[in-house]
RNA sequence: GCGCCCGUAGCUCAAUGGAUAGAGCAUCUGACUACGGAUCAGAAGGUUGGGGGUUCGAGUCCCUCCGGGCGCGCCA
C-alpha cells in the first residue's frame, strides 16, 4: 500500500474520531501531525504513528485511551491486519502481505518516475553552488558544493519544483587584474608578480595566451594584460566547465559578474539600479563619503558599505544585484550553497533580501556546508598547492567521489579515506549499493534463461518476512525524496540506497526467483521477478538522484 | 573579544522532539553441491564532551562550561 495513502486515512480517522470532543483540534489535524513512519525496530510494525502522543494533551485525553479508540478504527482499513498499542501510546501497524507487496507492481509501472513526488510544484528554485572564480582549478571544497548541490538540485526537481542550477563567475574586480598580470608574466617568461596567482596552471595559460596573440610581446603593456587576462579567464571558465561536466554536474546558468557592472541604458548598470531600489525601500543611507546598507535592521552585527568613497563598488554591491537579478528572472526562492569560510555572509545576504523587501526567512535560504579533507591526497603543483577536483576524480572515480560526497550532510566536517573509497567490497558503500543493482540485473538475465516471465502478479505470495520488509522500504523512496527536498538533505537519499540494498541482499538470500534443480516455473517466481524488477528500478532511480552510475554488470 | 558550525562505539559517520541511540569498518564466531559469496547470519563494543533546565518523552530545544574548525575590511 502507498503509504502517503494510508497516512491520509489515518489523518481521516483522527479527526473523526476528535471531532466528537475537540473539533477545533480535529480541524488542525494535518499529515505532520500523523507523524506517520517506518519504526526503526522491526519488531514495532510496517509503520507507526505518534499521533495518540501529540493529541492526546489538545484533546484532553490520556495517549493511551486516545491510541486504543483510533486503534479500534484504523484496523478497519483494507489492508491493514492489525494495530497494536505500544509503550506510551504509539500504534504500530501491520500490513497484509498483499497490501504491502502491492507496490512492486506500482513501482515497475512508474517505471523512472516512481519517486517524483508534487511536493514543491509551484515553488521556483535559484540554486546556487560552486561559483568559483574563474581564475584557477576547482580545489576540494569545489568538489563537495559541486556534488551536494548538483544532488540537491535533482532532488528538488523530483519534487516538483522549478530549479535552476546557476553558476556566478566572479569575473570582474581586481582579483581578474592580478590574474591578468600573472598570465602575461608567463607569456613572457617574466617571474610571477608579486601576489600573483602560483601554480603552473598560470605557466600553461600563459602559453596558451602567447600562442593565440604572438603580438603580446610587441604591445602596450596596459593592452597586454587585457588580452592576457581574457584568454586566461577563457580558457580557464572552459575548464572549469569540462571539469564539472565530467564530474556529471549539471548548471543551467553561467551568469557572469560582468553583467551587473556593463551599462544598462541610461540608468546606469545594474548595480547602479539595484542600489536605487535597496534606497527606495528605505534601508540605503549615506556617511563618511560612502553608501551604506543598513544590514543591522536585518540581524548583521555592522552596516555593510556598498559604494566606497572613491565611487568604487564594493563586491557586497554586486552581491546586490545578483540577488535582485534572481528575483527579476522570476525566481522566488533563493538557495545559496556556501563553504564554512564564508558564513559571515549569511546575515548580509539576509539583509540583502530584506532590504529588496522580500522576507529574509522565506525567500533566501544559505546552507554552510563545512570543509572536507582526505587523508594522503597529494596537492597539486599544477595548481598551487592545492587538492585538484580533476585529481580527485582520476584517483577515485566519479562515482565513489561523488557518492562518498553525497552521503554526508552539509553541516558536519568531513575526512574522506581514500583507501576505502577505491576497495571493490562492501565497506565502500558506493560498491554495495551498486552491486545490489548490478545483482537485480543478473537475476532478471537468468530469469529470462529459466523461462520466468512477468504473465502474473500476485502481491499475496510475497508471504516471507524478508519480502514485506523490502516491499514496505521500497514504498518510502517518495517520501525519503520529498523528505530529502524539504530538509535539503541528499544524503538522505544515499543513506535510504544502503538500507534497501541491505533488504535487498537479504530478500535474494532467501526468496528464489527462478527455481532450484526440477521444480518447475509457479507463480511465486513470477511475482518475486516483479520485486526484483521494482527494486532494481528504485535503486537506478536513487542513484541517479546522486549523479551516480548504476551498473547492469559489474 | 564577538559570531557561526561541530563534539555520538576503537575508526568513518547516521538518527523531522519519539520506543531498547543505529550502520559500515576493525575484532571474534558461523554459512561456499553459490538465481555473481562484491553476499548473508550472529557476538562484542555507548554516562551521545561535562553540568543544569524545558516536557508525557531530549543525541536533538534553552542556559552554562570544556574541546575542535571557521569567520569577523570602504578586500574580492
Amino acid at each position: 500500500m502507498n503509504p502517503d495513502v494510508l497516512s491520509e486515512l489515518i489523518a481521516v480517522v483522527a479527526r473523526d474520531v476528535i471531532a466528537v470532543r475537540e473539533p477545533e483540534v480535529a480541524a488542525s489535524i494535518d499529515s505532520s501531525a500523523i507523524a506517520f513512519e517506518r519504526p526503526k525496530n522491526r519488531d514495532h510494525g510496517d509503520w507507526a504513528t505518534s499521533v495518540a502522543l501529540k493529541l492526546a494533551k489538545p484533546v484532553g485525553m490520556a495517549p493511551r485511551d486516545l491510541a486504543a479508540e483510533l486503534a479500534g478504527r484504523i484496523a478497519e482499513i483494507e489492508g491493514v491486519s492489525s494495530v497494536d498499542i505500544a509503550g506510551p501510546g504509539f500504534l504500530n501497524i501491520r500490513l497484509d502481505a498483499s497490501a504491502a507487496g502491492e507496490i512492486a507492481r506500482s513501482i515497475v509501472e512508474a517505471g523512472s518516475e516512481f519517486g517524483r513526488n508534487d511536493s514543491l510544484v509551484g515553488q521556483t528554485i535559484n540554486l546556487e553552488f560552486v561559483s568559483a572564480n574563474p581564475t584557477g582549478p576547482l580545489h576540494i571544497g569545489h568538489t563537495r558544493w559541486a556534488a551536494l548541490g548538483d544532488s540537491l538540485g535533482r532532488v528538488l526537481s523530483a519534487s516538483g519544483a522549478r530549479v535552476a542550477n546557476e553558476f556566478y563567475v566572479n569575473d570582474a574586480g581586481a582579483q581578474m587584474d592580478v590574474f591578468g598580470e600573472s598570465v602575461l608574466a608567463a607569456a613572457l617568461g617574466e617571474p610571477a608578480p608579486d601576489n600573483g596567482y602560483p601554480g603552473e596552471y598560470v605557466q600553461e595559460l600563459g602559453r596558451i595566451a602567447l600562442e593565440r596573440r604572438p603580438d603580446l610581446v610587441s604591445m602596450d603593456r596596459a593592452e597586454a594584460i587585457l588580452v592576457a587576462r581574457e584568454i586566461g579567464y577563457e580558457t580557464q571558465l572552459q575548464e572549469i566547465k569540462d571539469s564539472l561536466s565530467r564530474f556529471n554536474v549539471h548548471f543551467d546558468v553561467w551568469f557572469s559578474e560582468r553583467t551587473l557592472h556593463a551599462g544598462s541604458g541610461a540608468g546606469g548598470s545594474l548595480i547602479d539600479d539595484a542600489i536605487e531600489r535597496l534606497r527606495a525601500q528605505g534601508h540605503v543611507f549615506d556617511e563618511d563619503g560612502a553608501v551604506w546598507v543598513r544590514t543591522t535592521d536585518f540581524g548583521d552585527d555592522k552596516d555593510r558599505v556598498i559604494t566606497r568613497g572613491n565611487g568604487i563598488f564594493t563586491y557586497f554591491a554586486a552581491d546586490a544585484a545578483y540577488y535582485l537579478s534572481k528575483g527579476d528572472r522570476g525566481f522566488q526562492h533563493k538557495i545559496y550553497l556556501l563553504g564554512a569560510d564564508h558564513h559571515g555572509y549569511v546575515h548580509r545576504l539576509k539583509a540583502l533580501a530584506g532590504s529588496a523587501g522580500d522576507d529574509p526567512e522565506k525567500d533566501i535560504e544559505v546552507l554552510i556546508g563545512q570543509l572536507v579533507s582526505i587523508n594522503g591526497a597529494k596537492l597539486s603543483k599544477r595548481a598551487g598547492n592545492i587538492i585538484e577536483l580533476n585529481d580527485l576524480q582520476a584517483w577515485l572515480g566519479t562515482d565513489a567521489l561523488r557518492y562518498s560526497l553525497a552521503r554526508y550532510p552539509a553541516d558536519s566536517p568531513l575526512t574522506l579515506d581514500p583507501e576505502l573509497l577505491q576497495k571493490r567490497t562492501n565497506d565502500n558503500p558506493v560498491f554495495y549499493v551498486q552491486y545490489a543493482h548490478a545483482r537485480t540485473n543478473a537475476v532478471a538475465r537468468n530469469a529470462a534463461t529459466a523461462g520466468v516471465d512477468t504473465t502474473v502478479f500476485d502481491a499475496a505470495l510475497l508471504t516471507h518476512e524478508t519480502e514485506s520488509e523490502l516491499a514496505n522500504s521500497l514504498a518510502e523512496f517518495p517520501r525519503i525524496v520529498a523528505q530529502s527536498a524539504a530538509l535539503r538533505e541528499p544524503h538522505r537519499v544515499a543513506r535510504y540506497l544502503e538500507s534497501l540494498a541491505a533488504d535487498y541482499h537479504r530478500w535474494y538470500d532467501n526468496c528464489r526467483v527462478t527455481p532450484q534443480g526440477d521444480d518447475s516455473v509457479d507463480d511465486t517466481h513470477r511475482t518475486r521477478l516483479w520485486l526484483n524488477n521494482a527494486t532494481g528500478q528504485v535503486l537506478r532511480n536513487g542513484l541517479d538522484l546522486l549523479g551516480v552510475s548504476a551498473p547492469e554488470r559489474m
